[in-house]
DNA sequence: TTGACTAATGTAATAACATCACATACGAAG
DNA sequence: CTTCGTATGTGATGTTATTACATTAGTCAA
């Protein structure tokens, strides 16, 4: 596996995808773009995606289904903080950040709880900055 | 409005469902649960638990669709503090809490970017104690 | 080269989650 | 009693995700 993962063909396509776009897709909305490359079915999308997951070149949104390219333009192996989401209810521009307090925060009251957590969703939604004063 | 809310026939049957089980339900679950008590179509459902969540009275879970009560046991009116949620993947158990840190940390966030939050999902996935040690 | 193994892909069907559209009932305010 | 808002009943439909099975392609060792 090298430094920038290789993906396969379905893999690029999917990733590129949302790359293009400028906020989050639908996995049924991916599957739209990409049927004049060859897609015909949900699955080819969801497995791709699942990769794209694990590899952390992408991010799923738990409270909108949907999907986004990593904003983090360096490496993905480290950082092992969490990521915390803005999710703008009117444009659909997702902003990430990550912020150790809260990391640490969480961290503490898994250690203290004997919870061993093995993925963390901090998602906030509502109006941003350029949505809000328009 | 009283300070314990008045609930209709179906949000009281909703609510119940969810208060006698001990852990998160799918909608459907409950569903399925209320066919002896008259409930036909997943709208009952939907529309009870909205109201239910309108009143602060059970929480969505956005990681796994699917609904609890709220296990505070005291007004829901105040304590304006986020809620995180610690769900165990093996038991399906639910631990709720709330963490002025985070809290206060987030709004710094959303102040700072002028983002206006409507709604903020904290999920924590994993083991809960108990699973982890048995 | 062949065979065995693993990863990726193609496809259809189905499951799981959620909403729309429209009709009906029921209680409170005037 | 009428009007209005809220709750309800019901069928159809829309959206999101997975199961099951067949096929293709690459890797590696004998």
């Amino acid at each position: 596996m090298a430094a920038t993962q290789e993906l396969t063909k379905n893999q690029s396509l999917v990733f590129d995808a949302l790359t293009r776009a400028d906020g989050p897709l639908s996995a049924y909305t991916i599957l739209d773009q990409l049927r004049e490359d060859g897609f015909r079915a949900p699955l080819q999308v969801y497995r791709a995606l699942d990769k794209l997951l694990d590899y952390g070149m992408i991010h799923r949104l738990e409270s909108i289904n949907a999907f986004v390219a990593c904003s983090h333009p360096h490496d993905h192996s480290h950082n092992h903080g969490m990521i915390a989401f803005a999710i703008c209810e009117k444009c659909g521009q997702v902003t990430e950040f990550s912020d150790d307090v809260i990391t640490a925060r969480v961290r503490e009251w898994t250690k203290g709880n004997g919870f061993k957590p093995s993925k963390t969703t901090i998602e906030i939604r509502g109006i941003c900055a350029s949505c809000g004063t328009a």
